[in-house]
RNA sequence: GGGCGUGUAGUUCAAUGGUAGAACGCUACGUUGACAUCGUAGAGGUCAUAAGUUCGAUUCUUAUCACGCCCA
């Protein structure tokens, strides 16, 4: 019985509760494993493209794995987003006028936790709408319990390790989110900008030294010029003191190679508290170091009492105003510059000197690189591992600490003369103490947190019970592979490697595999401002989760960015339609799904060739996942299904379903109800609701396992070829000749033809007289001719031999002729080339034997085409 | 400034050292007892430009142009 029309939004649901009710996603016990540990998503995101894709790509290799016999686990989970959580329970709490500094720390906190409870599941149901197979047993967040506990003990043992410590430095300050980041959180954006020319006098002169800048309000903060000492303008100046303007304070006019004389007036001024240029640049020349912001970003009481407590963008005017007024500043000149911006702030990034925690990356990153180098972790496309090394050989120290209250609180205590304890609790940190001191102190914990990193860094083994020794552990560490964006090879693949081989003393995973960013059709980058944002969970409810996971993964070619279009999706839910009618067609006639078949014992050709394009296929899609060439497998697959069986096949069956030989039709309903189970499976890690529900309906299960998740994909590797094959590819060409003959006459498609074989080889009369009724059903004939007819005629070429074909209703003879002659000429054009080539002595002598032997053939073949066609046009005459 | 990548049919993308394929779109026609979310057929490309290597280059090399991304 038909099964009607296809509801995804009914059958997406049910299918999903079906394999979360009976465990489906956890794994089972096997010889081989596969794992992989979802990159986790901010626990306030909500799905976007990226999202889908990521997890597509993931969930299509843990299926694939799954079904052939790997103990497979896909880890899920959610990491904290310190600043990102933080800021927006903040929020909330303000719409109700609730401020965190009242509350304090540990009430917020809880707020925190309860907001994280309530709707820090978004994302996750999110990934289940898209058919994401995780274990859901094992979903992780970075601040349970257990993973916590990681960090705590990754941060002790690298503290010990001296590869954690604690230093006051220039970072980089989030003003409005009052924390120090990490300088990948940073991002430059040009902009336009202002270059100042002040003049600075020089002390007891009446000289002057005119320097640059674009942030005038700086210079509160300076401690000294530079000049480049091989510019011969300041020499005279060099010693000598400039007078600092406003302030009054003395700087020392010095040599360095970094000023350039090529910009601004070559003379720099040299704020070492406020840019990390000139921090270095203070260390060489031992200059005072002088901090004149507060931590909002707001002049402090070390520059002149005129200032204090104004902005940082009041005071530029301010001291512009100021300079004005002093007739110092003498030119403004309109440039671009690279600004600082926070990631999450959007607000300008202020170099700041702070104490805070460091990773020593460098230290870490040696073996982090090794094992890329020697092979042992691949990244797919291989390119991307030259990203790798380019960060890895420039690394900076990775700052840790944030000013913020939700995240890891830095497990260091401070003695009460700053002396400080790190240790796993405050226990014991509080007996170090006071064997250090002792006697009992008070000891006061480290407010910072860490960075969310921190803990991400932890990921492929925390969630897998790390620290402590466990079946997983030992099972699925190393991961076999991990599905990433390359936005974040830097962020976070490059610290669970450090921090896997640190800890592990092995790789994180096998292989990485890096996809693109996923951008709207005109190939721009999505985002809200721009509003082209194109919401996956839209998709799915429009078109179905299986039609958005096919068109990502049809896309998803290395080394391109994916540009997603809705005509896309919506031609691949077409695709789902005609499955599921194929479905229909098949349970109206009867046709048997769950029968095993030989295909050493069909009889039909049809069904040979199917089965036959049903092994390659297979063996294809098979190496192109293995190959993560996900595009090329949604293709061949695709191609099969709707061209071969559904356009071919099944049209060809028709021909036996319908006639009378019983055996025929049984060995028909057998063979396509089995190639339809095979497509089942083959399309499952794929589209994996619309398969199972199909797969559930025909029951295609066994007693062992009902579902088809588990169903097994391994099967006949043997590709068979041979002439009955052939004989269905040549039957095909010869309808396809046919109709288009027709349809070149402009005679009606629907029309019969007679055709005469009588000119042609006795090997393909046979082929006619074989296949006879689907020639005749499919091709639109009457009736098949060994011998010509006196009737008017048409002359039709394929591959070589004229077949004689008579239509009911006279055809225009100049039609005919002139589609002849545009062949003939296409034709001879082609041979004049091929013969071209075969004249040049180089070329037979040069190239390949089988290429020359195959432009032979073609010659050849072309050849005997075209005399064919040269005959019956002169015939025509 | 350093690095990576991309320019192929109207569009989005494949493939390939032997004159190029798909999907969508477009055009024409509708024979069909699964499907109009369909069927059949068709049109469409000097493979960014130039030079080199080669018997042969869309494919390899170099340069140029255009575009994108990352790092400083």
């Amino acid at each position: 019985m038909s099964l009607g029309k296809y509801n995804h939004k009914e059958v997406e649901n049910k299918i999903y509760s079906y394999w979360e009710k009976n465990k489906l996603f956890k794994p089972r016990k096997n010889k081989k494993t596969f794992s992989i540990v979802i990159p986790p998503p901010n626990v306030t995101g909500s799905l976007h493209m990226g999202h889908a894709l990521n997890n597509s790509l993931q969930d299509v290799l843990v299926r694939f794995h799954r079904m052939n016999n790997f103990e497979t686990l896909w880890q899920p989970g959610t990491d904290h987003a310190g600043i990102a959580t933080q800021a927006l329970v903040e929020k909330n709490l303000k719409e109700k006028n609730i401020d965190k500094n009242i509350i304090g720390r540990e009430k917020f906190i809880k707020k925190v936790w309860e907001w994280k409870e309530n709707y820090g599941g978004k994302i996750i149901n999110q990934l289940k709408k898209l058919g994401c197979s995780c274990d859901w047993s094992r979903n992780a967040f970075t601040m349970d319990k257990n993973l916590s506990k990681s960090v705590i003990k990754v941060f002790v043992d690298l503290y010990k390790k001296k590869l954690i410590y604690k230093s006051k430095k220039l970072v980089n300050w989030d003003v409005v989110l009052k924390t120090a980041i990490s300088d990948l959180e940073v991002d430059q954006k040009e902009v336009n900008s202002k270059l100042y020319y002040i003049k600075y006098k020089i002390e007891n002169s009446s000289d002057h030294i005119t320097i640059a800048t674009t942030r005038p309000e700086t210079m509160l903060g300076d401690t000294g010029v530079a000049v480049n000492p091989k510019d011969e303008r300041y020499i005279n100046l060099v010693g000598k003191f400039a007078i600092l303007p406003i302030v009054g304070r003395k700087l020392k006019i010095f040599q360095d190679e970094y000023a350039d004389p090529e910009q601004g007036s070559g003379a720099v001024k040299i704020t070492p508290a406020h840019d990390f240029n000139d921090f270095n640049i203070g260390e060489r020349h031992n200059l005072e170091k002088i901090n004149i912001f507060t931590e909002d970003g707001k002049i402090n009481k070390n520059a002149p009492k005129d200032f204090v407590g104004m902005d940082r963008f009041e005071a530029r005017k301010k001291i512009i105003e100021k300079l004005l007024e002093l007739e110092i500043l003498i030119k403004e000149e309109n440039i671009k510059n690279k600004v600082p911006y926070g990631d999450r702030s959007n607000s300008i990034i202020e170099p700041y000197l702070t104490e805070q925690w460091f990773v020593d990356a460098k230290k870490l990153s040696v073996n982090a690189k090794k094992i890329v180098k020697n092979k042992t972790t691949t990244f797919f496309p291989e390119n991307w591992s030259k990203t790798y090394f380019q960060w890895m050989n420039n690394i900076e120290p990775w700052c840790i600490s944030r000013q913020l209250w939700w995240g890891h609180q830095i497990p260091a205590w401070y003695g009460p003369d700053k002396k400080i304890f790190v240790a796993e609790s405050e226990k014991k940190a509080q007996s170090d103490a006071k064997r250090f001191y002792k006697k009992k102190v008070k000891i006061i914990r480290d407010p910072d947190v860490l960075d969310t990193w921190f803990s991400s860094g932890l990921w492929p083994f925390a969630t897998l019970g790390w620290p402590t020794s466990n079946y997983n552990l030992k099972r699925f560490y190393p991961t076999s592979v991990l599905v990433t964006g390359f936005d974040i090879i830097f962020f976070w693949v490059a610290r669970m490697m450090m921090l896997g081989m640190e800890f592990l003393k092995k790789e994180p995973f096998k292989e990485i595999y890096v996809h693109a960013l996923v951008r709207d059709e005109k190939g721009q980058k999505m985002s809200k401002s721009k509003g082209n944002v194109i919401d996956p969970l839209e998709l799915i409810e429009t078109y179905s989760a299986d039609a958005l996971r096919f068109t990502l993964l049809s896309m998803a070619s290395p080394g391109r960015d994916v540009k997603l279009s809705e005509q896309r999706v919506k031609g691949y839910r077409n695709f789902l339609t005609k499955i599921w009618n194929a479905n229909n067609f098949l349970r109206v006639n009867k046709c048997k799904f769950n029968n095993q078949i030989n295909p050493k014992k069909l009889s039909l050709n049809i069904n040979k060739w199917i089965y036959s394009e049903l092994i390659n296929t297979k063996n294809l899609a098979e190496n192109h996942i293995k190959d993560y060439r996900f595009d090329e497998a949604t293709r061949v697959i695709y191609k099969f299904v709707w061209n071969s069986y559904c356009d071919w096949y099944l049209e060809l069956a028709k021909t036996i379903l319908f006639s009378n030989n019983k055996k025929h039709i049984k060995e028909v309903k057998a063979t396509s109800g089995f190639i339809f189970k095979e497509i089942l499976i083959l399309l499952h890690p794929f589209i994996p609701f619309i398969t199972e529900e199909l797969w559930l309906k025909n029951k295609l299960g066994n007693k062992k396992e009902k579902y088809l998740m588990y169903a097994n994909w391994i099967k006949n590797k043997k590709t068979e070829k041979n002439k009955e094959i052939t004989d269905v590819n040549q039957v095909i060409n010869v309808i396809s000749r046919i109709r288009a003959f027709k349809n070149e006459l402009s005679v009606s498609p629907g029309s019969f033809i007679d055709i005469s074989v009588q000119n042609v080889t006795k090997k393909k009369q046979n082929l006619f007289l074989n296949n006879k009724i689907m020639l005749q059903k499919l091709g639109r004939i009457n009736s098949i001719f060994t011998q010509d007819s006196i009737n008017e005629s048409a002359t039709l070429v394929i591959s070589g031999e004229i077949f004689k074909i008579y239509f009911d209703k006279s055809v225009d003879l100049n039609i005919i002729k002139d589609n002849l002659t545009k062949k003939y000429n296409k034709l001879s054009k082609e041979i004049e080339s091929i013969s071209k080539k075969l004249d040049n002595r180089s070329f037979v002598e040069r190239a390949p034997k089988h290429i020359v032997e195959q432009e032979k053939s073609t010659y050849n073949e072309l050849k005997s085409d075209i005399d064919k066609i040269n005959l019956t046009i002169k015939s025509l005459k």
